[in-house]
DNA sequence: GTAGGGTTAG
């Protein structure tokens, strides 16, 4: 006999699918209840909970691991000896990419498991997996059956519980449990001031966290990044300088995240070199990617593609990801420089990334600007039949405007009239409009702009757009009347302006 | 166990 129940594995460890499939076929032959009564058993049972307790845990996001798990669970019979590692496996299905598992665990496990105990982790783990649904009908019928288990009051699952609702648009429920908590902690608020700076209700979101009992980071950054989200880009500055300069606390990797949006909108160099410092004194430069790749993006919106490229270079090859090579050739591709984002381009795949639907946003972008035709049809051909990505209406777009800023009107019309009308929109005409304009084509613009029309009538620029190429051609009447009409329908076209 | 996260046509 054992002495320890203690498993020989050790928590950290990697274990492979392969590993958990020899694991299986050592263990298949006994039922659970032989597991249960025979002592000599009772090791190698708790050998396999654990097991399988950290074969969950170490892969929370691997889509098979669940799977696995799950599976084995179901033919060892062994949910009903274990609501830690259901949980955990509820967990697991809550954080993957189809939270909906979650719910038909928890079906499965309540039709044949009557004597499965739930807990707190349990309702927890599936209000939280209805939350990643942002299905409130769900998460409602939830929130009665946990109320009915006694989890009334309990801070964690009332806490989750708030997330959901305000998650899912609830805000009169959200309100209601926060306000009817007998005990908040700093998550429950910060759920509610994320939450709500998130759903864009700003105003009340600011109102809780100058109320709030203590401020932490997740807050400051949570009212930060809902700053920049609603466009207030000043105001996100402006608390971050308090919460820097005033209060005196740290930002982190995340806070960086959240106000580089609003560093490179108001186009402050200073400000993103001065973040970038700071990220290398604290060693978020080396830690998270995210951060890199944002300051890439950051000093190529604000201008400085030369320090943006510099940057992207300095991260070291096995650090560099898919999203590094993408900001890169967004930033080429924003610059005007095609040529040295086709290069990028060429690098990204020799290096053995495989682009995504963004990456080909940006490279036709690139050959748009970058006026490189053919090259951008190549892409374009490329991404359909080498990468089997169909196109969205942002690939189209680009598509329109490259053709459309090389003079081939015909073409570009073709392309637009060939777009799925589901994903069809205005935009991409309005980008057809600018180039009627550029060359002066009296015709295809009419055409266009009643194209425009059937969708949408108070965007002002494209009146403005459409009259100036009337006024061109020397049809002054049409251009005043369009003009006058303009008016009429109360569209509005807000003046152009510079940083500089 | 519960909270904040990078690249996307005009």
């Amino acid at each position: 006999m054992l002495k320890s129940t203690k498993p020989p594995f050790p928590s950290k460890t990697k274990f492979s699918l392969w590993f958990l499939r020899s694991f299986n076929s050592l263990l298949s032959p006994g039922s659970p209840k032989q597991i249960e009564t025979h002592p000599s058993h009772s090791h190698q049972y708790n050998c396999q909970k654990y097991f399988l307790f950290s074969f969950l845990n170490e892969n929370p996001t691997n889509r098979r691991v669940p799977k696995q798990v799950h599976s084995h669970l179901l033919t060892t019979a062994s949910f009903s000896q274990s609501v830690r590692l259901f949980n955990a496996l509820l967990r697991c299905y809550s954080v993957c990419e189809n939270p909906k598992d979650a719910i038909f665990l928890y079906q499965q496990v309540q039709t044949f498991y009557l004597y499965l105990k739930f807990d707190s982790f349990t309702y927890a783990f599936l209000i939280k997996a209805c939350a990643s649904l942002a299905d409130l009908a769900l998460g409602k019928q939830f929130h009665g059956v946990e109320i009915k288990m006694g989890f009334e009051s309990h801070l964690y699952v009332q806490t989750v519980l708030v997330n959901m609702y305000v998650e899912s648009g609830g805000l009169i429920e959200c309100k209601k449990v926060f306000d009817e908590m007998p005990e908040k902690n700093h998550v429950t608020w910060n759920v509610m001031i994320t939450g709500l700076a998130k759903q864009g209700d700003i105003e009340i979101a600011r109102f809780l966290f100058e109320g709030m009992p203590d401020r932490n980071i997740v807050s400051w950054s949570g009212m930060i990044d809902g700053y920049t989200r609603m466009n207030r880009h000043r105001e996100a500055l402006r608390l971050f300088r308090r919460m820097v300069a005033d209060v005196g606390v740290d930002p982190s990797e995340i806070t960086l995240l959240a106000i580089l949006p609003a560093v490179w909108n108001i186009g402050d160099v200073k400000m993103c070199q001065l973040i970038h410092c700071y990220g290398l004194k604290r060693g978020f430069l080396l830690s998270d990617i995210r951060v890199m790749n944002s300051l890439i993006d950051a000093y190529a919106k604000c201008g400085c593609i030369v320090s943006a490229s510099r940057f992207f270079e300095d991260i070291s090859m096995t650090t560099r990801n898919l999203v590094s090579w993408t900001s890169l050739i967004s930033g080429f591709a924003m610059h005007g420089m095609g040529k040295e984002a086709v290069e990028s381009f060429e690098r990204m795949e020799q290096d053995g990334w495989k682009p995504n639907r963004v990456t080909f946003v940006c490279v036709l972008n690139a050959c748009s600007h970058g006026c490189l035709v053919e090259e951008g049809l190549n892409f374009f051909e490329k991404m359909v039949n080498e990468y089997r990505i169909s196109p969205d209406i942002k690939h189209y777009g680009c598509l329109v405007d490259m053709l459309g800023r090389a003079g081939r009107l015909e073409e570009a019309e073709q392309i637009a009239l060939q777009i799925p009308c589901e994903i069809s929109n205005e935009v991409v005409w309005r980008i057809l409009l600018g180039a009627c304009s550029f060359y002066g084509n009296v015709k295809m613009g009419e055409r266009v702009t009643s194209k425009i029309m059937e969708t949408e009538k108070r965007y002002g620029g494209d009146y403005v757009l459409m009259s100036n190429i009337l006024a061109g051609a020397r049809r002054f009447a049409d251009a005043e009347s369009l003009r006058t009409l303009m008016e009429k329908r109360n569209a509005i076209k807000v003046a152009g302006s510079s940083v500089t």
